[in-house]
DNA sequence: AGCGGCCCGGTAAAGGATTACCCAGCCAGG
DNA sequence: CCTGGCTGGGTAATCCTTTACCGGGCCGCT
């Protein structure tokens, strides 16, 4: 592998010509420029990374540590950070959480410990770790749900009026007994889409069971039980407010085993706008979060608190959409 | 932050008694190690990974380049690749070459700059980027489609005979006129694909003929279109063959839209057992790859070849598993 | 008692790029 | 013609860790 001393020596130059050409310094003469370029080429020289980050103390790559790369929803950030973070020549590393906080807390070490630029994450929840990056004074963005008692930039969607809008649509429709299935207490996202869903309920002056509500992982198979459980009440409701994609597999399915028809029988509104909702009989209503917007915004916040440590913190909140189709639909 | 020679100087011995206490070499005094363990701890020191990257002239990274983060069948995969490298001490990154050469070669670049122990791809075909890693001597196996004149490690599914099967199936349902829908001609997985479907035909005794074949993008838009164009022929399909979970949306999609119900009208079989494809009505058929084992075996074939770089390359074959579902029963 | 060998741990080199600092040479003005 | 200033480029320090090499001290054997 060529280094800089190699090009150096072809071209006939100092180490620190070769680094001030190709960085692109403008005190050196055209035609050494050229020169150089052409010696690197020849050898296919690259600069040695690690060797160029230790000297610069910061790696040009911003980590993105989100809870599910196999939730559509996160994989629409990465997206966004993606395209953000290239246009400006940062690369993007993707982790993947998998709503743990050690794996999170792994993760921010790894991310302190390379020294990466900066960090954008969906934080699971317990603070300490990010402490670590506020410690170190490295930018970090959160994304999705807020930090509690930490002032950094956020990017969040506005879940909880969401989630209301969501369950009105459902009262709207004629449904009656709105269930709502959600994620786990003590996840932000989960509680405010709850709490849209309560609000719901009491501005139309219906009474709000807890029969009708069930929590549990973000996940189709806690979605699955907790459906299920719902539905074989002696009560059971007629419609159901889901808190994201993956649970509404689970629902779904359930529902299927049940043979109830979304729609005719039973309300249904998930969360997110996975590509398979449109396609499915009935297609799927939604409640479509601006993901790939939430990519975009959260890495340009974090291009600039980089650029400028002193920024003073902001809280974007973002807005989402209401798709209706088929599943909330009587007929 | 902290250096090694802060935690020297507060411990009261050498850097080089430090990194050896820290990295468990045997040689060092039980109550040092445990005197330096603590200064460390005390001081929050973090080894810095540039430094140590440098003088290891490799990181304890592995990169994997696939070409599609949204779908579900690479970020099993990613899954897969993910609890080896973990297992054994090596963060994994996640790349995002979209199916687009030069994409691809920008993250090569970029592995090949930043020392990482090896890379896992799935090649968009064109050879030359991966040329740079076996010119510079980094570890690498492929995944999901073999490289042309490169003998590497290689991890497959055997996805011409699981097309075979998938076709043979829907013909032994009684569909008559089976169709095909698979990706754009190079990519050797869509090649295959078509393969299958054509062996089966063949000996099923059903004529082959290109209206019922339409080659586009692995993605949904390019299905539907093409979904929408065979079934409005003058003699259109009643059955199809879909070689991804994202082309079966754009091929429901445009089903739903003419007003077709998969199964009693038209029989489907699509590629990869997407999370949604149970709970839709009707349940999708598919071909189920194996893909979180695909980078479980890629991982360890990966850091067999990190240890010992003259291994000779192997390809491992896997097999896919159709399962049938309602989708393609006429009943 | 003397010496060989072993165990532990220190000293310093190495890894490759960036950049502060400095110097040579040239031009212009006096 | 001399000198001050400016420009372009070289020298060498620096980033931090790992590790080759070396040496001190101690044990045990002869």
């Amino acid at each position: 592998m060529a280094t800089i001393s190699d090009v150096a020596a072809l071209a006939g130059v100092s180490t620190a010509t070769v680094s001030r050409a190709l960085n692109g310094k403008a005190t050196v003469d055209r035609e050494l420029v050229a020169r150089v370029q052409q010696a690197a080429d020849e050898l296919g020289y690259r600069p040695n990374g690690p060797a160029r980050n230790l000297r610069r103390q910061e790696a040009a790559v911003v980590a993105l540590i989100i809870s599910d790369v196999e939730n559509p929803f996160f994989t629409a950030i990465a997206r966004g950070v993606e395209d953000v973070a290239h246009e400006v020549g940062y690369s993007v590393v993707l982790c993947n959480s998998d709503e743990n906080a050690e794996k999170e807390s792994r993760y921010i070490d790894v991310a302190i410990q390379e020294r990466v630029a900066g960090v954008i994450l969906s934080p699971t929840g317990t603070t300490s770790s990010v402490d670590k990056l506020a410690a170190r004074g490295t930018a970090f963005v959160a994304v999705d749900r807020p930090l509690p008692q930490q002032d950094s930039d956020v990017v969040l969607v506005d879940t909880r009026l969401a989630a209301r809008q969501a369950t009105d649509h459902l009262i709207a429709q004629g449904y009656d007994r709105v269930g709502c299935i959600t994620g786990p207490a003590g996840v932000r996202t989960a509680d405010d889409r709850l709490a849209g869903y309560r609000d719901a309920l009491k501005s139309a002056k219906r009474p709000s069971s807890t029969k009708l509500v069930r929590r549990t992982e973000y996940k189709a198979a806690g979605a699955h039980k907790a459906a299920a459980e719902l539905m074989s009440q002696p009560d059971p409701p007629d419609a159901l407010l889901v808190a994201n994609s993956a649970m509404a597999v689970g629902v779904l399915q359930a529902l299927r085993e049940q043979g109830v028809r979304p729609g005719r029988d039973v309300g249904i509104v998930a969360f997110d706008d996975a590509p398979w909702a449109e396609p499915v009989d009935p297609p799927l209503s939604v409640v479509a979060q601006p993901a790939y917007e939430i990519g975009t915004v959260a890495a340009r916040l974090l291009l600039a608190r980089i650029a400028d440590s002193t920024r003073t913190a902001t809280t974007t909140t973002l807005g989402a959409r209401l798709i209706e189709r088929g599943s909330s639909h009587r007929t």
